[in-house]
This record gives C-alpha cells, structure tokens and sequence, in this order.
DNA sequence: AATGAATGAGTCTTCATTCAT
DNA sequence: TATGAATGAAGACTCATTCAT
C-alpha cells in the first residue's frame, strides 16, 4: 500500500517519506564539510547518497533547496556546540572565563569560516543562508550577545569594570576570527592557535597600556 | 620579418612578446577587482583585452596560471598602498596611531577578504596563491610585522610598556578582519565601520580591566 | 474482501474500477481543454484526479492510451455541440441557414483546431486520433455531410440550384477553417470573426460573377 | 591567421565564418522539413551538421534563435514559390486565374501548414515567427493581398463585377486550407487534392444561387 | 487494487582548451 | 605569433514509467 522505498535507506526506520529527506541533507551536508558547495553536483549527492539522479527533486525544490537547508542545520550544529559550554560569570576568574569563550569562538570560526567562504561565489545562496540565519536567528549576533552577556554579568558582580562592551566583544571575536583565518589559509592547526588564546586575552584584559606580567 | 604583434597592444613599446602578457595581466586584474574569481571566462579576458581567446595559451599555462599573476599583483597593490602612510613611533599618539595603523588594516582587509573568499571555490588556485605570497613575502606575517615594528619602537620610546607583542597584533588586526567581515558579507559601509576603530584601540589600549574613560 | 477504492472516487457509484478509469478520462479532458498535450504531464492528472501517480496504468497502457481515449470523447462532445440545433431545410431563408451552418461550423473549428493542432508534435498520437475519429466516425465527413444533406435537401425543396455540392462545402467549410485559424494565431475574437460571415455566406450564394448588392 | 574550419564545411566556399552558420540554417531547415520543432534536439542538429554540440552558440543565442531563423527561411522560400508564377489579370480566362491562385496556394498551405501547427506547442517561438514575419512582411495578408489584387485587377478590366473582395478572398484561401489540412491530416495526396480545385472555383465564382453548368 | 517514491534517460547550455589557418 | 571557431565534457533539471509496500 505504501510505496516502496528507496534502497538507500530501507535499513533505517522512522517514517519512510521523510527517512530519504533526512538522508540526502545528511550527505549533503557531509559533503559540505569536505568541499565548497560550488564543487558539489546533483549528482556527486545522488551517488553519495546511493539514491538515482532525480530523487532530490521529489524533497527539494532545486539544489540551492538543499543545499541551504544543509548548510543552515550545520550552521546550527556549530552554534549549538558553541553555546553547549560556556562558562557562567562568577565562576572561576575572568581571564579563565574569557579564555573559554575566546576557545568556544575560534572553534566556531573555524567550522565556520569555510561554510561563508565558499558561498561568495553563490550570492544567491549566500542571500538565502543569511536570511535563514537572521531568521533563526543563528547570526554572528547571537554569538556576541552571548559574550556580551557574560562580560554584563561580569560587570553587575564588579569582576569586570564598565569597559565599553561592544569594542570589547569586536576584539575578541576578531582575534578568533583572525586565528581562524589563519587555520583556513592552512597556515596552522587549530590547537596551535588555540595556545595563543591566553596571551591574547591577558593582554585584552589588561590592555595595551599597561605592564606585562612578569612571565 | 618579425612576428605578428596583437592590435591590442600595437601603441605600446617595450618588448612586443612582454607587451601583451603584461597587458593580459592588467586586464585580469582589472576584472578580479569586479567579480568573483569563478565569474571571470577566458572569454570575458579576451574579449576585454581585445585579443583573441587563444593568445593568453602562449604566455601562461593556462586560466589559472594568469588568474594567479593578477592576483598575486593585485595583492601586491594593495599591501603597498597600505605601506604608503603609516605613522612613525614618536609622533602624534599612541592612541592615534595605532588607530591610523587599524583603519589601514581595515582598508587592505576589505580589498583582500574578497580575494581570499573568492578562492576558497579554487583550492588549487588558492594554494598556489598562499604559497606565492608566503615567497615574496607578501602575507599577513609582512602586515603584522609593521604594526609590530610600530609597538616596539614605542616600547623603546618608552610610550608603551612591555606588552605581549604578538597577542596586540593579534587583536588589532583580528579586529579590523572582523569588521572587513562585516562589511563584505553586506552588513556595513566601510565607513560607519571605520568609525568604531577609536572605540576599540581605546578598548585595547586601556584594556577591559581599567575603568572606561568619562564619556 | 474487495479490493481497496481510490478516494477520489469513493463517493461516486457504479462499478468502482470503472468509475476511477472514467474519473480520469474526465480529469483527461479538463486539462486538454486547458493547455497544450505536451504540456499534460502525468503528474497533473493524477494530482488533478486526486489519485496517485501510478493508478493511470492500471487502466491504460500508457499516458498516450488515456489521452486518446479523452481526445476522443472530447471531439464527440464538440461534435455533438455542432449538430444540436442545424436548421433544417425549407425553414426561413437559405442564406441564413447557410449563414447557421457556418457559424456552428466556425464554433466547431475554433474548439478542434487547437487539439489537432497541439498533436502534431504527437505523430502517434494523431495518427491514433484520426483512426479512432474515422472509425467512430467524427471526422470532418461527418461534418460535411450535415452541411450537405442540408444543401441537397433545399435542392430537392427547389430553393437552390443544382450546383456542385462537394465543392459548396468545401467552400463554406473552408472559410469557417480559416477563420477558426486567425483566431487560434490569436488575431480576433470568435465573434468578431463571426460577424464576417454573412458577407462570406453571401458572396458564396451569388457567386464572384455577380454583382454585389446595394449595401 | 585564420582560426581553423570545422570539417563538416571545409568543402564549401564562401566566408569560411558564414559557411558553418548557412549550414547550421541548411540543417535546421532539413530537420524542420522532416519532423515537428519540438521534436529536434540541439544534438540532432549537431550530429546532423557533423559538427560538436556546442557550435550552436559560437552563431545564435540560443536554440530557438537558430530555429526561428531556419523558420523563416523554410516561409520565405515558400512564399517566394507562391509569388513565382501568378497569373495577371487579363490574361486566359478568370476562372484559370483564380484556378492557379487556388493551386498556388494550396501547394503553399500544404507547406506551411505542417510548420504552423508543429509550432502551437511552443508559444514563445509562434510568437516571434509571427513577429518575425509580419516584419518581413511574409504572413497571410501578403497572400491575400495578391489575390484581392487579382480580383482588383479583373474588376478594373470589367472581367469580374463589384464582389466583396474580403469575402472572395476569404472563401478562395479558406477553400485552399481546408484542402491542406485535409492533407496534413493524412486523407489525400496534394495532387488529388489539386484536382477538386477547378469545380470548386467554378462554383464559388458562379455562386450557389446559379444553376451548374451542364457537365 | 492503490500508493507515490524511485528511477534514469534525455534536454539545453557553458566554457576551458586546442589547433588549422 | 595571433586568430577565433571547434570541441566535448559537464551540470541542473524533468518526467514517463516501474514497483515495493
């Protein structure tokens, strides 16, 4: 009675009309995390996924379709990972706590930067992903305000003085972004990077204008 | 009788042989600086070159092998532009400085990011780009090691003090990435962007563990 | 244990195989009557029909045989349209019952034309269609030999002469074709191109060698 | 200098650039002679012109470029047969004038029919023949319009009296169309066709309210 | 007998590269 | 050495038909 099922996926259970969907957006984004979406065909996805040319378009309005629908859950993966572990404020010392954040970022830049990069080249993609994004809203917003928030709570205990948090938070993310940069241009491997994380923040901390640390 | 020399280069003088690579070069150029390295056809080079599709065959290896000259010469461009003016440790102050260092960083990100970001469809492109500019050298390295050079020497001065060197660099241009970033995924003019800069270098120089100064 | 009813037709009586086969035949002939046959996928009818894609080939060989058997239905229904009210011979004047002749003609014209004409890109399918309208038989005969039993029949009453009867309707018919064809290339509306056929009717009755009456 | 000729027209003479386009229209045009639009692929047209896929494209924007060009043609030369040997008014007798107008026209309806109809399909190119022909001008008044120009003419002569011309011509074209599409249709050879000509001329031009001739 | 997902051949179009002239 | 037409391998998408359920 109901129809049969793709071979793909017959070893899987759940509901066999959405079992293919979920397959195919699994490949899809598992090709993601190997290539830029430009080197990937309709049909290095239908070979992946074991599955004939045309099934894609029984789930998915076109490619970009899925592809944006991959590209939005592994965004989200990454948030979630992100957000999965940070350290409240009051807790430990800030510096300590500061550095975790600053880990959780580059961690996050670093999956992500290659997911942002490759989609230049698809403006219309790029549009899309960046509207599904806000709309979550999974944005680079939701990041800073999650850093923000911490350096307020700061703040309100007096750990942290009324330093302007916005300048703050740019400095931070853009020292992880920087290192990201780095890791993505093959320069050096994330834990490399991530050695650097508490020289920098020390010195965020304590600014520019004042003494080191004897070391 | 000498060979045919190709119209479009037929007013210039130098070597006829280097005339045309060069003018190939300059073109390629001209159109990385408006499109997507993808966007760009041997054809649309031709064509805008006013030569014929072959000729770029018997000066460079192939499409890429051009496209890489460009773009390493671009590159250079914008590198020496962001050398032309950059304060000297001991005029103005600090603060200015380091502020003028940033809003040069700024620009020379907002003009490479781009660059960069097309590549990532074009691995192959990409690493031969990193490894040309690692051999000038015309890489990150070379833009820090300026903003670096301008701390120590104010450190000599004694108008800064003995600071973590690499971590400051970092910031400062992790910072401005941040908001190239910004701007090239469409969020901001580089303009209102380069009006934070005094926020964040004042941020970085007081450090988050001094008190913000009265408003 | 009968075997399980499509949806669609659960609510309609009579044998239940026989209902859903003519469900689609209907649904078949709805769409004809909306676009072109190449532009009738199987998918339309089925989803149109409300039943699944594949029943179609339960009860037709293939789209081809279910589209014939509509094209068929479809030509008897104008056909019949054409022979519901002719006026019968000794009523009112010739001329005007000529002029209702070609009038049920044009409409008739005007519905056939665009089926016959969308299947030429279907040399089967037409070769088909005019077998199947042969054997029936609807074909133009048919048609003709209403406008000429009427013709005969004022002939026999004395109200017109013994002119050549073949060439009398090719002639009427003839005319409501191409009129029928300037409305299909999207020239004028039916009626506008009705309103011609007097003037049409009455140049036929007197003939090219007589003089036109006073307007 | 040149850049090289594609085997399939290296034979021919004449602008080695043109050479292969003409071609291209030649092969179109045969391939529009032996089946309908819809059914020519851009591949057919390359196999058949034993040239690659793509020359296409060096020659016409795109595939209904190609074909509208080859559209035209195919009408022209149809017209061009037309207007070749119509008689002038005062010449033999109206009735073997109107005959070889009928004849003339009946061989081009013949022709032009099968193109006409295999075009319902695609409306964008009916559309830009249409245009394309109104522009030249080669459409259906420019037939008409010699043949209301012979009536014209005959009437100048007083070898025909005061008919309405529109409606003559109408009958005479519709007369003629009805034949064509009757050999379309699969029901009769053109010369069979042909040979209903003269009593239909003689009916239309006596008029069915005149007795026939004795036979 | 009905379902509707899966299949895969077939369509138009683009473009880096070659090569006869 | 320059020309630019020819080449042909992809790529995204459609749809009639099949068949496990």
């Amino acid at each position: 009675m109901s129809p049969r099922r793709a071979r793909a996926v017959s070893g899987l259970d759940g509901d066999p009309a959405t079992a293919l969907r979920e397959h195919l957006i699994d490949v899809a984004e598992r090709l993601l995390s190997e290539r830029q979406v430009s080197a990937i065909t309709t049909r290095d996805i239908a070979r992946t996924a074991g599955v004939s040319d045309g099934v894609l378009y029984n789930y998915f309005a076109d490619k970009n379709d899925l592809l944006l629908t991959a590209l939005v859950r592994r965004y989200g993966r990454i948030v979630a990972r992100f957000e999965a572990d940070l350290p409240q404020p009051g807790t430990a010392t800030v510096e300590e706590n500061l550095g975790a954040h600053a880990r959780a970022m580059l961690d996050l830049q670093a999956d992500a930067l290659p997911i942002a990069a490759g989609l230049i080249t698809e403006p219309a993609l790029l549009r899309q992903l960046i509207d599904a994004i806000h709309r979550e809203p999974l944005g680079p917003q939701r990041i800073l305000h999650h850093v923000a928030g911490y350096i307020v709570g700061e703040q309100r205990l007096g750990r942290l003085p009324a330093v302007d948090v916005e300048a703050a938070t740019t400095l931070l993310f853009g020292a992880t972004i920087m290192l990201a940069f780095t890791n993505l241009m093959g320069g050096a491997s994330r834990e490399d990077l991530a050695r650097q994380l508490p020289a920098v923040v020390g010195t965020l901390v304590r600014g520019l204008d004042a003494p080191s640390p004897a070391p």
